[in-house]
DNA sequence: CAATCATATAGATAATTATCTATATGATTG
DNA sequence: CAATCATATAGATAATTATCTATATGATTG
């Protein structure tokens, strides 16, 4: 647990199935918003309220490369929350071999 | 990305402030949610609303010992999250060491 | 600079969510 | 078995969220 970080907002923003699928395709590959519109069952500004989401939790980052937005993955947030499951697994784990 | 797991229904779950300080403390801990319920500010109804989000996500599960109800967080679910964000930052550090 | 492409904003709306109070149900125990 | 403790359910409600259409703004380019 990093105080620092607002799980509960990364959390939400995740919490949606376009958001997620959005971080996914961003994470293999740092793209425009605009090219993966069509990949998704929504309008133009659904999808940009959604970049908005992320963008504000932090989870992806957006420069503008002319007309054209770059959106990318914060790998500073992913490991954040890699390390927060990480804790909660040792936790567990821990827990587990003491009752042997 | 396990197919079998629905990480939106996960995220949402872990989504809310009350929900996210449960699961810290029962995986901590096993224990009754009567036990808890002093540690926030809230009412019964509302803890159990908030349990049963989280047993329906299968983040938490409870076994009835007697009158009380003894909750424990599923590891197997944790570990799912884990990987997820394993899988992501590798992904991500792949991309950023082919950049160099 | 007018047309075009990419994006954001405004305003509306239906659906979802978190909360409460009141009450019901389920299990234990004197 | 009546009282008590733990939990769940019903019903209401205010707040939040995801979506749309219409439109505005910002950048590029012929």
């Amino acid at each position: 647990m990093n105080q620092d970080i607002d799980y509960v907002v990364l959390f939400k923003a995740l919490a949606d199935e376009t958001r997620l699928k959005m971080v996914q395709i961003l994470a293999a590959e740092e793209k425009c918003p605009c090219h993966i519109l069509n990949d998704f069952n929504i309008s133009q500004p659904t999808l940009s309220y959604h970049t908005k989401i992320l963008c504000e939790a932090g989870i992806i980052e957006g420069k503008r490369q002319g007309a054209i937005m770059e959106c990318s993955v914060n790998a500073e947030k992913i490991k954040a929350l890699k390390n927060l499951f990480d804790e909660l697994n040792q936790v567990l784990e821990t827990r587990a071999t003491q009752q042997e």
